[in-house]
RNA sequence: GGGUCGUUAGCUCAGCUGGUAGAGCACCGGGCUUUUAACCCGCGCGUCCUGGGUUCGAGCCCCAGACGACCCA
């Protein structure tokens, strides 16, 4: 029967509603929102609000409805949060009442004014003398208690997952605030906030495989970002000597609950500092923003209590490897026959043509990384992974770099950058061969940038962090397809 | 790319050894003027993901595919 099929009996209702009414008006003011009114009269007893009665009028979509004859209950939510309005026959006129009861649904978008008042139970309300469908919904509302579970159903359609999920709401509330908060820590200090290309001529700045785009009338190949990292330095070397930026990177690889092909990074870059005061800086940052966005710098993440506050554990890539291999002879986890050796007993894939720093770097990546629950730096990364970063004085076999992981997770990765220009002249010569031999993730040798070098680039350190595992580890999501909005899926069936 | 699991009403989910498809909420009808996932009475509304196959008979078994989840690479 199609008087019990929702949509048809929604779409029936919305034509009741044209003929006496705009039925999209957008002539409706409200007054308050609805947290205003909750903590304006969070202290009002019953007979305070009756005694002195104040006149509001809210609007929202209805997500509780409670209809008792001659009398009901809705509950609105508006962008700040909930306020609950009673509707009494006696106290409408009577098209109104008839209106609410006849012709609204969970899920409609409503307007109510009335005065404020607090019921037997407690809770505050809006005593309706006028109500009024603003926008009639056509569709189904979700399950009002369990809301939408379906995943697909949620990535696909955001809007009701937002409608229908309080934790949905709050995580992507969290991630603005963390956001702003990051905007506000390196505002404070000194460093400033720019916007560079999207599309890259010559992609560069990380070991990824690229989207590739056309520019008709340039006839043109571009190439989607896949990091900030080249023009930031360039910007280093006009003089802007502390910049960051918030952005898309995009990245042409699979999907997992860790990898989407848009995401957002943060970097940003200092000059006159080295990779040691990048560790101090991410440390710092850390406390505040665990304490702003959770209210403590211990959190709980996925079953775990991590400790933000305390000092970080620090290793260098060579030890954590060499501890976990339990390597005899301490020389040894220098010797790549004995790391290839040790990579085919636990059965973990080395790249075919790597060196010593790239075995070590797969033997870190696969038997340490997901061991690191405590915030750990990890430093002295293999100048073979690491084409952009300075040579250690030291061991030029290693980069002043160092990154950064919670819970089996990189969270951040910065080093003091590579400045002489002959270098990294040689350095993107060796990425370029690999390129050719066909590694689809190296990197293709920038000239300009080159020629950026050569004019001069102050010492200067620099950082990327992801914000989107930023955003899980804050609140506490495992799959970075709850902190995206739009998560990117398959097409959809049909 | 590989493995495992899932897809049944608008939503959340049951469905036995293969035998005419079920619940709660929502919807629809009735009652109810301070409810709180309101409650009470009545009503089950369906492309069982898609396409093949086996069978007297398939939501269930087999094959292929789609989409999703998790694990691995």
């Amino acid at each position: 029967m199609d008087d019990r099929n929702e949509a048809v009996t929604r779409r029936r209702k919305l034509n009741s509603l044209r003929e006496t009414s705009n039925a999209f008006t957008n002539q409706f003011k409200r007054t308050h929102s609805a947290d205003i009114l909750q903590t304006m009269f969070a202290e009002k007893t019953k007979e305070q609000l009756s005694d002195d009665p104040f006149v509001t009028s809210v609007a929202g979509r209805v997500v509780l409805r409670r209809v008792m004859g001659k009398a009901s209950f809705i509950t609105l939510r508006d962008g700040s949060g909930t306020i609950q309005c009673y509707l009494r026959k006696d106290g409408l006129d009577a098209t109104s009442y008839e209106e609410f009861v006849e012709l609204s649904d969970l899920g409609d978008i409503v307007a109510v004014t009335g005065t404020v008042m607090r019921t037997n139970k407690g809770e505050l309300t809006v005593e309706a003398s006028s109500f009024q469908v603003l926008v009639k919904s056509l569709q189904p509302f979700p399950d009002k208690f369990h809301g939408i579970e379906d995943s697909e159903l949620k990535y696909r359609r955001r809007y009701v997952d937002l409608i229908a999920n309080d934790r949905s709401r709050s995580v992507f509330a969290k991630r603005s605030a963390i956001v702003k908060e990051l905007r506000r820590f390196f505002d404070d200090r000194d460093f400033m906030e720019v916007e560079t290309p999207m599309m890259h001529p010559i992609p560069g700045g990380a070991l990824a495989r690229p989207f590739t785009t056309h520019h008709n009338a340039l006839d043109m190949d571009l190439y989607l970002r896949v990091a900030p990292e080249l023009y930031l330095k360039r910007l280093v070397v006009g003089g802007f000597e502390r910049v960051y930026e918030i952005n898309r990177n995009f990245r042409n690889e699979g999907l997992s609950t860790r990898h989407n092909p848009e995401f957002t990074m943060l970097e940003f870059y200092q000059a006159y500092a080295t990779f040691r005061e990048m560790i101090a800086l991410t440390r710092e940052l850390m406390r505040q923003l665990t304490l702003s966005i959770c209210g403590s710098s211990r959190i709980e993440f996925d079953g775990q209590v991590l400790d933000f506050e305390s000092s970080p554990r620090e290793t260098t890539m060579a030890e954590a490897v060499a501890s976990e291999l339990a390597l005899a002879r301490s020389n040894d986890i220098f010797r790549v026959e004995i790391l290839r050796t040790m990579a085919k007993e636990r059965s973990v894939a080395i790249p075919p043509g790597a060196g010593w720093g790239a075995a070590l770097t797969a033997l870190f990546e696969q038997l340490v990384e997901p061991k690191l629950v405590q915030p750990t730096f990890v430093t002295e990364y293999p100048i073979e992974v690491s084409p952009l970063a300075r040579r250690n004085d030291a061991n030029p076999n290693v980069a002043d770099r160092f990154e950064y992981f919670v819970c089996g997770r990189e969270i951040a990765n910065g080093f003091s950058e590579l400045n002489d220009p002959d270098d990294q002249e040689a350095r993107f010569q060796r990425q370029s061969e690999l390129l050719d031999s066909g590694d689809k993730e190296a990197m293709r040798f920038d000239s300009d940038f080159i020629l950026a070098l050569q004019y001069g680039m102050p010492p200067t350190a620099g950082e990327g962090i992801g914000i989107d595992r930023l955003v899980m580890l804050l609140t506490d999501r495992t799959t970075i397809r709850d902190v995206l909005l739009f998560p990117q899926l398959k097409r959809a069936p049909q």
